[in-house]
DNA sequence: CGTGTGACGCGAG
DNA sequence: CCTCGCGCCACAC
């Protein structure tokens, strides 16, 4: 059998991968998909080290609010998804209840 | 196996 | 909706 890369920056990694454009997740979602879910904390810190061809822009918190480490910072992660087609508020917020996202609608 | 850290979450006011 | 403060987990060393 294929054994999978189990770990839960591997799963967190794999699971921002399947965001659909147009959509969000937040970080303390991710956490509790991959099984724990008060590891909010460390679903940002993947974000920052990990595979930066994934998708991090669709990833917020549950404010809506955008990420602070982000290249550029708010402002940075701003463009992106503005870039994406989401609306981005000038106090760096998105609509979170709008774009929200399950894997199991 | 101890310590520090962080792109966070939640409760209370 | 806001701010303040503590707690939480996995990971690096």
């Amino acid at each position: 059998m294929t054994k999978k890369p189990v770990g839960f920056k591997a799963l967190v990694e794999d699971l921002v991968s399947t965001i659909p454009p147009g959509k969000l997740m937040t970080y303390g979602q991710i956490a509790a998909l991959c099984g724990h879910p008060l590891a909010a904390r460390q679903v940002g810190g993947i974000a920052h080290f990990g595979n930066p061809d994934l998708p991090w822009q669709r990833v917020v918190n549950k404010r809506g609010g955008l990420a602070s480490g982000f290249p550029g910072g708010k402002t940075g992660h701003k463009q992106q998804l503005e870039a994406e087609g989401f609306y981005v508020t000038e106090d760096f917020k998105v609509d979170i209840e709008e774009y929200i996202w399950w894997p199991n609608p």
